[in-house]
DNA sequence: AACAGAAATGTAAAATTTGAACATTTTACC
DNA sequence: GGTAAAATGTTCAAATTTTACATTTCTGTT
């Protein structure tokens, strides 16, 4: 029982990288805080992981992530990301054909996939660094010159490589969104991509978290009436959600 | 006197491993704790330390004690592979283009290789990852479906890729070689594009450490004579040594 | 099945650390 | 010499951890 717990505790640990211990305890509500306390000082003591002010992070993900400016990014709003990932991950079938982009919230989906046979492409490194974690998930990366920012591909060429590649169903994510603008991001070769994407698959999943509403970036790549499925957090507005639904997009 | 203290700070740190706040204090008395904390706060943000309750620890340190599945091969005949990437990089001029193949010698030259202009395309991910920190450094990525044990890609599609794109270097490695079967590795989609990518380069440095020979892999991809330049470690016998250099190969 | 003892867990208060706000000093630049 | 910005110091409230002890659950024995 206790043995049971540290040990998903820990599993759960190297999944996120970081958690604290409210978070912990929302995993597991049957035990206090101080027996969870206590799990970490124990695995603590085992050098699974490190303990920080108000909860704990894994040592495998500090000895393989850190330094790099990429990963840093991904503790901003970390939670709602990884509410909507849990989401995303859900909608995933056995035998899919899916294509997921190359943002922070896409690197938590990646974490949360289910092992289960299905094809993924994405454009992201670290994505599909994730990905060859998983025994089941057949993984293919599109190829050309790399973002060093984010560690993407996006080319030109793009098109071409799609041209004899399919896949039905589509998850990205915006990094703006306005009722006006529609879902846009920074750069131009990458909302390029996302275009084709979402003409090219036959539905289109948009993970967004509130944050990004109302916010506007360079280049718009899709309309709210282009995708099929809002995938967002609790603290998304509710008016906005039914200007969603009336256009017959499934919101959760 | 800030940026001094810091990186005096972070110094420490990567030496003792884990110092607590009390103890930096006696360290500079000059300053307040508060000041200490908030330099803390900065080299976190840097990401080279961690920040635990009472003080912080360095994350090099935590990184010392590492375990990832692909890492951990590189540790097999490290020493010869790192000399031999040295060397490899040693011979990258300024605005050269070049294919780096996706094994763990190519990591360990990724590493090495100084941050001067230049174009680099590669089918490793864990490569392209490592060149993203250079700035000078521009990383093209073969795209395709992933191989899991190497993160590698390689597929039918390369030869469209690469129709377009020109590389006047390819540095490669095999995974075995004896003279009679000539350089073999042991995946066929492998040998098929290093064979285009020998062809389409100007020249091939073939990284080859000593434990490669006289042993023999499923697909040849090249033959002796097929390759410019040899590079390889102390251990390489003088006899095959002068083998090469009979057919103007240049052995280094 | 009942019991003792150990292990695990819960609770609450004390101790420590951190974060935030504001005051003060130093530095850099006109 | 003056002024704004950066760096540092001080103080105190808030949050977290530790400690100590109470309670529950488990385990093996009779």
């Amino acid at each position: 029982m206790k043995r049971e717990r540290i040990s998903e505790i820990a599993e759960l640990l190297d999944k996120r990288g970081k958690l604290t211990l409210k978070q912990l305890g929302e995993y597991f509500p049957k035990v206090s805080l101080m027996t969870l306390r206590r799990d970490l000082f124990l695995l603590e003591e085992e050098g699974r992981i490190i303990r920080v002010r108000g909860g704990a992070m894994s040592v495998k993900d500090v000895q393989k992530t850190s330094g790099e400016p990429y990963v840093k990014k991904t503790a901003i709003h970390s939670d709602e990301k990884i509410e909507i990932a849990q989401k995303a991950a859900g909608l995933i079938d056995v035998g899919a054909s899916i294509f997921i982009d190359a943002g922070t919230t896409a690197l938590y989906l990646a974490k949360e996939m289910p092992d289960i046979y299905c094809n993924v492409f994405t454009n992201g490194l670290a994505v599909a660094t994730e990905l060859c974690k998983k025994k089941n998930v057949v993984v293919n990366l599109l190829g050309g010159p790399l973002i060093k920012d984010n560690l993407s591909t996006a080319s030109s060429f793009s098109s071409v490589y799609f041209a004899d590649t399919n896949f039905e169903l589509a998850i990205i994510s915006a990094a703006a969104f306005t009722p006006e603008n529609g879902f846009s991001c920074a750069s131009q070769v990458e909302a390029d991509l996302f275009k084709i994407i979402c003409k090219k698959a036959k539905f289109t999943y948009m993970m967004l978290d509130s944050s990004k509403i109302g916010k506007i970036k360079p280049y718009t790549f899709a309309r709210a009436e282009d995708i099929n499925v809002l995938i967002t957090d609790a603290e998304f507005p509710e008016g906005l959600k039914n200007q969603f639904k009336e256009m017959n997009i499934v919101v959760m």
